[in-house]
DNA sequence: GGCCTTATTGATTGACGCGTCAATTAGTAA
DNA sequence: TTACTAATTGACGCGTCAATCAATAAGGCC
């Protein structure tokens, strides 16, 4: 292997990138340090601030990798697809699916929830992924249920959260546990999650066609100037 | 006042719990000093150690007391409730009220959640909270839905989660732009959470008196011995 | 080979935080 | 007052960690 030979520098900062959400993985928590983060992809610690400012910068770019990875899968899902259900279908197993759905991606992500909480750039980011999921379901929901989908589209985002979350966490719990005959044990089921978002998806649709529009009066429903398709990616 | 006066152990406890919770909730994360906290409950740092092991132990019991206050809410709640719809009102209003959504409560929400990925104890806190929720919710349902309970109970509990978790980051994202005439700036507004969640409880239960039974077929809707009725808090 | 640029590192530092401990203070009962 | 118990603290040791910097190694180019 090329273990020892130089990288180029978009190389060395995906490979830290990438050692980043491992270790935070690993740990379950931001508190890695530098040099765990270093050790993991093989470089001294001080390299690290070679390539990032600071040790937020690096989560930062963590973070962005995260969500690029979620937002091409869901972009990936979503070419394929051609009726409104295979939209919604596409957005919803992208959530629960391979990519995010994996210790890694979860540790990743309730992390970075709670790191939005204190900063500034991080929360922009997590609204970013909100409001792309959000623009994504209102134009898979429009055909469904017309003017409710916004509003509908609020409440499938805060479920997919919601049962992320949780299976998330119980994946954990259970994980470890289960070592029976796992092949990856970093690879865990989301399907029961997509399932049910799904199953809400449908009880809400269904009702939506039997009567007539009335949504939530003074509740903002899309803030953000939504978009008329599915947005694209940064 | 008794300012210098020294104080029951139960009482420093208490206030060592209340100091924490504040200083989580004034900076968003765990990463909080034992000095922080002191000062913040007017003590020094040594004492927390005196009566508390260790920070984690500390930590452990302000969850307990966040849960505990939540779990207060909703058995209060609960208790003046007659119908079937006037529980499901008083557990949602619950987890959107006063009491869980504040800031400092969110904080600590939040940072549960991420420390669950790490601490057995906390994970078990959080899944013994997940529990009672399950089971309140089951035992409100059953008399709308049925044998569909257990299986709704689940995206609801997700549901709740999912959008606490969201308006409480778009208030942490606005509240503290939008001074203008706000009287107590830790207090924010739940209500259109709670709409949303009722209002996707009443689509599903609509549709449930429509069509028969036909719940999701291999999963495992309540895994941990469902109660009879809304369960007793600790 | 010689030279310049760039990746990479080892060593270091300054700050900080957890947890300990012996010493001190405040109540309290005899 | 005296003696005893429990609450409380100040100071500190030990480890850790983010960030810096000067020095080194590795390529590319003539």
């Amino acid at each position: 292997m090329a273990g020892k030979s130089r990288k180029t520098e978009e190389e060395r900062r995906a490979e830290l990138i990438a050692a980043t959400i491992r270790e935070i993985g690993a740990s379950g928590t931001l508190d890695v340090t530098t040099s765990q983060i270093a050790k993991s992809a093989g470089v001294s610690p001080a390299l690290a601030f070679h390539y990032f400012r600071d040790k937020e910068t690096l989560f930062l770019a963590a973070m962005r990798a995260i969500l690029t990875d979620y937002g091409e899968d869901v972009r990936q899902a979503l070419r394929q697809a051609r009726t409104a259900d295979d939209r919604l279908q596409a957005i919803v197993r992208a959530s629960f699916g391979m990519t995010s759905f994996r210790r890694e991606a979860i540790s990743a992500w309730v992390n970075f929830y709670a790191l939005a909480l204190r900063s500034d750039p991080a929360r922009r980011m997590l609204s970013l992924y909100q409001r792309r999921l959000q623009s994504n379901l209102v134009s898979a929901l429009r055909p469904k249920v017309g003017d409710r989908a916004p509003d509908l589209a609020r409440r499938i985002g805060g479920l997919i959260d919601g049962l992320y979350l949780r299976y998330g966490l119980d994946a954990k719990a259970n994980g470890p546990a289960s070592d029976a005959c796992r092949r990856d044990s970093s690879q865990i089921d989301g399907s029961e999650g997509a399932r049910h978002v799904l199953r809400a998806i449908a009880a809400e649709c269904e009702l939506a066609q039997a009567s007539p529009a009335d949504p939530i009066p003074d509740a903002d429903p899309d803030p953000i100037a939504p978009l008329a398709g599915p947005q694209e990616l940064l």
